[in-house]
DNA sequence: TTTGTTAGATACTGTTTGGTATTTTAAACC
DNA sequence: GGTTTAAAATACCAAACAGTATCTAACAAA
């Protein structure tokens, strides 16, 4: 009957994608306690106050992220096959979405200024993630001969992320895919353009 | 010594820039009397209420945003120029921004949900308003033969701009200019390849 | 100078907020 | 089966919230 982990794993999977779909201010304790069906009591056994909810919450979204990201990457075997691993991800936000309310690195990005420095901190490090992700796969692909030697790696993490998330971030206002399919078109030619 | 218009389009400045470095939820009238010196009657006289207020703020913001925009277009002869006006523009953001807090398109995108109808629209109306002016560009371009003909022009647009938003949400991150400029001159490079 | 009007200040309201103290109740253990 | 422990519910709190009603004072017109 009672299961103090299910109701933490509960609580803060749902809170999770409250907060990513309707913003971390604006999620209030008793939008928590209506969509968990748990009371103020079961959330405050489980968590120090709401920010620390916050902050567990973003950490869960950042490992969902990243452990179908990075188990998929896995799975593929070259540059190009990689890429549209990273590619099928983005475009999955709009078409299948892993949680409501679109990248959480986007959302919490922009949400958070000065006056929440924790969350800052956390949507900082899942870009950091994201970038180290990709030069990986740059890198690989360097190395075995798949695109060219001479790119600007750097240059090129910053291009495909800021491209997909501001894809994200126009699909999803004009609730249409046609955007973000529309540069992730773009960029694969980009990449066929520097591969061996 | 009294000047309502004043007055209106001073809570309307200081007010647009909180909510867009803020946020609109995060906001509350208490800040906007803290930052005016005005009082909630100043302010329940000029707007019928928050909600109000908000939208039209933004709309403030959207207009100081292609005022600006539209008029150095202008000033500009040739597509190679006319795009690096829109690139200056998106650098400017983080250089020497025209207003505090980045993109108000980009932050008022993300925070507009089902359950600010009005704001959402605001922002999509801002999103059309720059995709208009891009494929003036454009269309100009091809039309004086400055760019090839062949080119995805719809395909272009969004690339830009999911290009650029992207870029200003990871260089106010990363509180760096990096990623924009690097984007920037990505689409710099591009656009060198496509022209006559 | 008096009067009417309105911009803006002040004082107040009901509701919601995050948070706490206390109580109930379900499971674990002896 | 009775006792201990802890999970979750309940009841409460002060502060902050958006919003309103009332009051004051500045300006305009006479």
């Amino acid at each position: 009957m009672r299961n103090p982990e299910k109701t933490k794993s509960h609580i803060l999977n749902t809170s999770a994608n409250l907060f990513n779909k309707h913003g971390y201010k604006a999620t209030s304790l008793s939008d928590i306690t209506n969509a968990t069906g748990f009371t103020k009591g079961a959330i405050y056994k489980h968590f120090k106050n709401k920010e620390d909810l916050e902050q567990q919450a973003l950490r869960s979204l950042n490992k969902r992220m990243f452990s179908t990201l990075t188990t998929n990457i896995k799975q593929a075997t070259d540059f190009m096959s990689r890429m549209n691993v990273v590619f099928d991800f983005f475009e999955n936000y709009l078409v299948d979405p892993p949680f409501e309310g679109g990248c959480p690195l986007l959302n919490s990005a922009i949400e958070s200024d000065d006056a929440n420095l924790v969350l800052r901190q956390q949507s900082f490090g899942m870009l950091v993630n994201l970038k180290s992700s990709i030069k990986r796969i740059i890198e690989q692909g360097i190395k075995h001969k798949q695109i060219k030697a001479d790119i600007n790696t750097e240059q090129l993490i910053n291009v495909y992320i800021a491209t997909l998330e501001g894809a994200v971030m126009m699909s999803k206002l004009e609730r249409d895919t046609v955007a973000i399919t529309n540069c992730i078109d773009f960029l694969k030619k980009y990449n066929l353009s520097i591969s061996i």
